[in-house]
DNA sequence: GACCAGGCACATC
DNA sequence: GATGTGCATGGT
């Protein structure tokens, strides 16, 4: 990939198309780390619904959590679909802020990305998407974040192959655009933005996209 | 009623 | 390594 650099192109048309995005949705690193585990796909109307319960409670917070019994925790998350799995993976999760930093998620932050990621990556329920949503938005390190839209998008875009794996994907972008955090973070946004608009539809192609001048 | 949504773990080949 | 399946709610 050259240096007028088409990911890059892609960031201008889709910036100039759709504005700034705003993300990550959420208050503080524990509410962003709460909805991406939560949002595991799921449509993040539902998200919200199962977030405002939390915070109608006054319990989004990892000490309040980890001490809420998972029946509890279950029927505040139920909108946000998989809801049973989903309270193991948050209690994982919490046991793990326990363990390793005692709550305290500052001390994620002063963590090496990779050493972070590959912490986050042993947490049950936490897989590459989650983690690196956690470590973009929450932690503010440059680690891009790939969804099933990006795969979409850019495979009917024809920049990549049919079968590329999550990390071969997010190496791609990493390793053709500059590591910025602020970067990185309006690129998935928009991606997800253009997605859910446009061509990013599971049965759908590329018709009105702002996108479509790079096919 | 079918299909989809900002995935993941686990079984199986 | 790749592929299939269960997990669940709410919107279109």
């Amino acid at each position: 990939m050259g240096k007028d650099n088409v990911l890059l192109k892609y960031y201008e048309c889709m910036y100039k198309a759709l504005g700034p995005s705003y993300w990550w949705p959420g208050e503080t690193p524990f509410e962003i780390c709460v909805g991406a585990i939560l949002t595991q796909n799921t449509n993040w109307k539902n998200v919200e619904r199962a977030i405002w319960n939390l915070k109608e409670k006054d319990l989004l917070d990892p000490q309040k959590l980890f001490f809420l019994q998972d029946e509890k925790l279950a029927e505040l998350i139920r909108p946000a679909g998989y809801f049973r799995i989903k309270t193991k993976r948050l209690k994982n999760f919490l046991k793990f802020l326990y363990k390793e930093v005692n709550f305290d998620l500052e001390k994620l932050k002063n963590m090496d990305l990779d050493e972070l990621r590959q912490k986050l990556l042993s947490i049950k329920g936490i897989g590459y998407e989650t983690a690196d949503s956690m470590i973009l938005y929450a932690f503010e390190k440059p680690s891009f974040v790939v969804d099933a839209y990006t795969a979409r998008i850019f495979q009917r875009h024809g920049l990549i192959g049919e079968r590329v794996s999550y990390e071969e994907l997010r190496a791609f972008f990493m390793e053709n655009l500059p590591k910025d955090v602020e970067l990185y973070k309006e690129y998935h946004a928009l991606i997800v933005r253009v997605g859910k608009s446009w061509c990013g539809k599971k049965r759908q192609r590329c018709e009105d996209c702002p996108l479509k001048p790079y096919i």
